[in-house]
DNA sequence: ACTATGTCCTGCGAGC
DNA sequence: TGCTCGCAGGACATAG
């Protein structure tokens, strides 16, 4: 499932693809539930604008493009630019394809480049959701939350989390204050950070040594820096090596990733840890397969 | 304000 | 071998 590495790989794969090409046509199936925003303004906005740049925020691929001259207002000021927005879900795959190779089952968006590529939206499962985010001052400004007396910003769509990668270890130690869900769930509210799934979850609460049971609040600071440590790690080294590809996930040329030889627990139940050898556990948390050594998770 | 749970969706693998 | 069935999970809705 795509979280952040396999998000960022995908990202920075189609940009430098696709970056600075003009988008000449769009088609997209009639999967309601796909489109965040009707298919017929996604269609428009994004049919002859150009793609500034492609980046990650959160595990939404954020792809900025600029706008036709024919669809400014001439009168409030000109809408430079607006967003399109890719959220993968689980089985989402954004690649970019020449017009000969075939088009793969649950393809539910085709935008066709003016050098005759195009750029494929491929979901068999559907939890995927592509959306048009139009960047005026009203919803920029809109992004503001009140958290314990503190004021935060944040972009309309990426809601009031922290990027992982960049959050300061005391902000990391306060995300968890007062918190009683295990500390498993607590990585996993995009909320509070972004971009962590069931698997990165996993394989830093292993790396940190700590039960993805505890409840959050109860977890010392000295962990919390270890964990934080741990995250950032193996999100890191995630990248670097493209990914983990457990289901189908495929970066923007349709090349697996590698990471998902280097999981310690994720998807290894019953397998010896290899730290100590004490089989892997499996349970239920959050509704989320959850795997971990008994022995050096406390 | 938090927290927990159900729902969506299809492919795949376990089990008979 | 061929079939059924349950499971996989990110985000959101809803309930407590």
């Amino acid at each position: 499932m795509p979280e952040l590495p396999e998000v960022e790989t995908i990202a920075n794969g189609v940009n430098a693809r696709v970056r600075g090409r003009r988008i000449t046509a769009v088609w997209t199936s009639s999967k309601p539930q796909t489109f965040k925003s009707p298919e017929t303004e996604i269609a428009s906005t994004l049919t002859g604008s150009r793609i500034e740049s492609v980046r990650r925020v959160g595990k939404t691929i954020v792809m900025t493009i600029r706008l036709e001259p024919t669809l400014r207002s001439a009168k409030d000021g000109p809408p430079r630019t607006a967003e399109f927005l890719i959220h993968l879900g689980m089985t989402g795959r954004l690649l970019v394809c020449t017009p000969e190779m075939p088009v793969a089952p649950h393809t539910h968006a085709v935008l066709t480049l003016d050098d005759a590529r195009e750029v494929r939206f491929v979901d068999p499962r559907r939890f995927g959701r592509l959306s048009i985010h139009h960047t005026d001052a009203a919803e920029e400004s809109a992004g503001t939350i009140t958290k314990s007396g503190r004021q935060q910003k944040f972009a309309g769509y990426a809601g009031p989390g922290s990027e992982p990668l960049a959050i300061s270890l005391d902000d990391f130690v306060a995300l968890f204050h007062n918190r009683r869900t295990p500390i498993k769930a607590a990585l996993l509210n995009q909320s509070l950070l972004h971009g962590v799934g069931n698997i990165y979850a996993d394989e830093a609460l292993f790396r940190a040594g700590i039960r993805p049971t505890r409840q959050a609040a109860r977890i010392s600071h000295e962990e919390l820096k270890k964990l934080r440590a741990a995250l950032v790690a193996v999100l890191k080294q995630a990248i670097k090596l493209g990914g983990s590809s457990v289901s189908d996930y495929v970066d923007a040329d349709g090349v697996r990733g590698f990471f998902q030889l280097r999981h310690k627990v994720y998807q290894r139940t019953g397998e010896p840890c290899r730290a100590c050898r004490t089989p892997i556990k499996r349970m239920t948390l959050a509704g989320r397969g959850t795997h971990f050594c008994p022995t050096c998770q406390k």
